[in-house]
DNA sequence: CCGGGAATCTGGTCATACAATATGATCAGA
DNA sequence: TCTGATCATATTGTATGACCAGATTCCCGG
């Protein structure tokens, strides 16, 4: 078993964090609750309060808890919490599953990823555009399926850069966090000569400096992406169960909702 | 003149991060360098080392630091750091303009919202699609401008949570603190007839479960609010300069990229 | 039954001390 | 002189104990 993070291992107010972050995420404290004292925490795991309030300290930038004074230390609601994080996010997908987080992980690349290739094309500088090549070129030269990926994550994590939009680049950089963990397993070598092309697409997009174009080539490589994974799920376990507040009768049709499609608008 | 926050004016450590924070985004310690120690930080504000730790982890939260272990604290790249969060986001707006940020501020709307609407229009439950009702029937209810713009923003995060996709929080959280700020001043009383009606289609599209149309709805009032932006900006102050690393010859034609326009793509 | 005050609980801050290691300077040897 | 090892120092991580002030709770008296 690897383990599990980098940054949370090394000290122990890190490992307390993950334990209690771990806690509120599966749901142990529900939201609006309190937190047990410092003082509680501090004799459930034997250590000192200094490495407590440091690991709430870390929570409260997650935004999973607020610490009112003299009140107690309350477990915000899920709505609020910074999704985004790296940790958050580790937590959450030890009780998830997997196959619903790639969806919605979809969903916000589908989102995000052709306006991103769109502002990239008009706002890149030559320092960006050469980042993208970068990757691409890592993409053609790799030896492994570990480098394949790791290449094609700086290809797409420069795009987000080259937007100059800093709003951008929190996205980014979940996106890598989390697709280095999880991806190894997709881009199988069969359907690498496709994937050269695609990604060659959009980079010279970019480079022409044809925002439409660019939207359009990120489009195409979304789709193909989208069917992947689905293929490999389809080839897989038990899918996700339908959220417990449905009610409503209309559903999408697929897996995953269209979220690509879309139609012109007046230009004005 | 306002505090310029709720959560850091009330503890030490909390001012202490402010103060360092600012200072990393203005860019008083290059990306790479080192903090100064936290004796030494102790001493420049005369507060204990708790509280500089504590402040310290904050901004390891925000991603602005980095801590290693009897090394030093080194500043990381703005890339990583996490642009979403609304400390992060006062500290930038202290130094840059607040044109280009607003220009920022849409191109990441016009990408997310017209997703998020039309996520939500196959997502939603019936509690989602009430809370942004209420948004709605809170607008038209709404006696000041104030009062209008609470609404509004209500009306746009409740569509972000009824994605029912955690990804796409986080960014409703920035839109939620950042245009509660900076958006008093626009919705003037002569275009709300028209907000009516717009957000009413997005309402309704996303009550029918028609996902097409709750996105064709979200690009035509995010249209809208660009004009009304732009006249705003343009009966303003001088605009954005041309950002630094720029060397390439085109440039989008209009101020704002065309973000919301595109084109068909295969269905399959 | 209600209101007010006191005891208590909680997080925020300070001070001090020790541990462990990264860093840089010093020193010995080739 | 250059190289390599050793050592002192600086810096972060952790622990401990103490105190403060506001919030909460509960009991007692009206």
């Amino acid at each position: 078993m690897f383990k599990t993070s980098e940054t949370m291992t090394r000290n122990i107010h890190g490992q307390i964090a993950d334990r209690i972050g771990s806690g509120i995420v599966r749901g142990d404290v529900a939201p609006g609750e309190l937190l047990p004292s410092e003082m509680r925490i501090c004799e459930l795991w034997n250590v000192s309060r200094t490495v407590v309030r440091e690991a709430i300290r870390t929570l409260t930038g997650k935004r999973l808890v607020l610490s009112r004074a003299k009140s107690g230390t309350r477990v915000r609601p899920p709505e609020e919490w910074n999704w985004l994080d790296q940790d958050v996010l580790r937590w959450q997908m030890e009780t998830s599953d997997v196959d619903s987080y790639l969806a919605k992980l979809f969903q916000l690349r589908c989102a995000v990823e052709p306006a991103a290739a769109a502002l990239a094309a008009v706002a890149a500088g030559p320092l960006d555009v050469a980042r993208i090549r970068a990757g691409y070129d890592g993409m053609v030269a790799a030896k492994s399926d570990e480098d394949f990926v790791i290449a094609d994550i700086i290809f797409h994590e420069s795009i987000y850069f080259a937007t100059r939009n800093e709003f951008f680049w929190p996205i980014a950089q979940m996106l890598k966090h989390t697709l280095r963990k999880n991806f190894t397993i997709s881009s199988g070598g069969d359907h690498r000569p496709r994937a050269f092309v695609e990604h060659r697409a959009i980079l010279e997009t970019i480079a022409a400096g044809d925002g439409d174009a660019a939207r359009a080539a990120a489009i195409i490589l979304l789709a193909h992406s989208i069917a992947d994974v689905a293929r490999m799920r389809d080839s897989g376990v038990a899918t996700d169960p339908p959220p417990p507040q449905l009610t409503r009768a209309r559903r999408s049709q697929g897996r995953i909702p269209p979220a690509i499609s879309s139609r012109g608008m007046p230009s004005d």
